[in-house]
DNA sequence: ATTTAAGCGAGACGGTACGTCTGGTCTTTAT
DNA sequence: ATAAAGACCAGACGTACCGTCTCGCTTAAAT
């Protein structure tokens, strides 16, 4: 949309007839966030912000594919901060301070819609996507940034993936929020990250000599 | 349901009255589950069910609250095979290769149901504290009882919590599994429990003395 | 229904096997007829009818063919009076008085069930048929034997038709009190009997030499 | 409907918006009549109406609350011939020529559709209402001018009032339609006509004197 | 100044799923 | 044998939402 926005409005002369209206988009962003604040994504209707946006719905689906995507603009519209990416020196105190500030995050209304697009994603394919490149990517370039450091620095052994990094700072979180069982606040974001950095394994133990054909044969192993 | 089930009809004298229809049960999550390898949970209709189990409407939503919750009888129901809790004698094995066979089948086609349920439980939270716990608590507690093991052969370091274990080690894979980023198979899997029992922390670093104030001051520190 | 149960159960020795149970059909009778008074016959459903009177449905459908039988036998059975056939010595004065008591009848709450079996008829015509038989043409007995004696005594044209006589009296009521235009009370009836017995014609009239080719021609005329 | 349709689209400027599909409007009225030729009123579903109109059921319940208002705005749609008012010269003839051909009508497949609205009108006071104001009333007023007629030329008794002369002639025909006892046919209606006009009372009757209590006590005097 | 190409609000539309309801049937156990 | 309990099937009901479309009006660049 803004990539869009920028091409046909800024770059080339302006073109003949009228102009998209920006009070419409506004609008239309503005009452899609105050309702999602009250409802989940699937109740929010697309009446519902054509006529809190004082707005027809034809101009909605005018500018959007659905309602999922007007209502991820107006997700990351509505996240006027930059992304923080702490630099305290320690590459694990700049994860658990983020963890940190980011559990607040998704534990707030707005916060809550990032369970939401999910969801949504779930059924709608293109969405999701979408949804990774625009919101996930250019978190996730953030926190490489903070990974890179540690790196650099000596401080994160190299032989482990990025991404599985980033996957095993955040899954967690997000599953947790996702799924709803156990508890998300500074404390456990906090241990979590001192156990991701720590590791489980306990360096004094010694492994016993292994013995063949000791797996279990099976089919369906669910977690 | 099962619970009812067994509740009402093995304990008990027989009550009065025509019994439940065991064949339309069974015929109802048969049909559920053939028509959800096709479709997701979203595009697959009460009416679509009903018709394909030679069942009334009304004998669906008489033993089930919607759509979701036939749907998750039906998931549970159909995986006949027990969890496999294998037990090498090491702790980074056994969940190495649970996580390996718990990936293989969440990528497969009735696998992915977990991630629709996910996404229903959004919208819906009483069914999502339903699949917590019908579904998810009874897998962890088999992983849990993995996790116990690796503590008391001193494999675990016993500081770390129980339930950051769990979700630590399966965490990474459900958000990729959602979000749909980074791939999914049998060598992430095991790099990633390789990573979470190694831990990122290279213990070789000195750590430089930590200065004062170097916290960055943010509000809003999304992932 | 009554014959049989007289014949089954009362002249012959008890049979082997659980009793018809007299007390469920009064019980039937007489919560279809409660539930009437408050509802029309399309919204009693037979599930009210049933848990009203302490019955199964099945026992319901077993001696009757459908709702609205039970119905026709409940108000057959609550009309314990029986048919008034006055004999003032003066048709006119027994149509006067029938159509009286009869209006005052049919305005009733119970009364008013007249209209749903006519209504009910129209798209059953078994059951229009029943109602014909078993209630119809015994008051129409009834209502024959007044005309009869108007005629016997010189009262009433031999001429005219003793059906078209009973419709032109209780036809012009029962179209008001189907179609709820015109008022019924007892002035009414009166001038309804009068007219009738009167006719419209004023006997000074002369009528004028009919033109031929005066009638319009026509294909649709619609009352 | 009709009314609206003229305020709405005729005499104001065009509205704002789109206008309403006058092609759906006629579909659905052209399906409804094609169904109600085959089916009762009961029997013809909205999802049939819909689907034979290519339409959705959303339209038709947008713009009618019921199934029923469909059918009477399809009943009335339909009904292109005028009122016949013959004029004779003769209040007689008159009525018996338009209760001759009213009579052919009714006996038609789409003249039955009259019985269905009376039936349905039973349990559904509203649409009672609806049928009398936008059907009955109108044809009355046509049959009133040939009263009046009538009445002016000296053919009809002035003491009868116009309201009963109307029920008389038409209440036992419809009275037989609903009931199905008795025929309908040309004689009959002739015989009815004839009746009415002639009256019942024989000219030539002397009365007996009137004895007092001759009347017979009763509660209950059904028809 | 006029044309013309959008964009807009209003709101009707087709499609389709939902979950509810009722009528009437059938099954099981109790009497 | 017949009852009560109550599950069952068929299928209509009216509602809701989605995303599309049409209409008449408005705006602004191009002529």
């Amino acid at each position: 949309m803004r990539k869009q926005q920028t091409l046909e409005y800024a770059e080339e002369p302006r073109r003949r007839g009228r102009h998209r209206s920006l009070e419409a988009k506004a609008a239309i962003l503005k009452a899609t966030l105050q309702l999602l604040e009250r409802e989940s994504l699937r109740k929010v209707t697309s009446d519902a912000i054509a006529k809190r946006a004082g707005v027809s719905k034809a101009t909605i689906y005018k500018w959007w594919r659905n309602k999922s995507m007007v209502a991820l603009d107006a997700y990351l519209a509505g996240m006027t901060e930059r992304v923080a990416t702490p630099n305290t020196g320690s590459a694990e105190e700049d994860f658990t301070e983020q963890l940190k500030s980011l559990t607040a995050f998704y534990t707030s209304t707005l916060g809550r819609l990032f369970c939401q697009f999910i969801a949504e994603g779930q059924s709608d394919p293109g969405f999701l996507a979408s949804f990774r490149e625009r919101f996930l990517y250019a978190r996730r370039d953030a926190a490489r940034v903070m990974w890179r450091r540690g790196v650099d620095r000596g401080e994160i052994r190299s032989a482990v993936d990025g991404e599985i990094v980033l996957d095993l700072i955040y899954g967690p979180t997000i599953f947790r929020l996702l799924a709803g069982h156990g508890s998300l606040n500074d404390s456990e974001s906090e241990a979590m990250v001192e156990a991701v950095f720590g590791g489980l394994r306990r360096l004094d133990y010694q492994r016993p000599p292994k013995k063949a054909g000791s797996l279990v044969k099976r089919r369906n192993g669910q977690l």
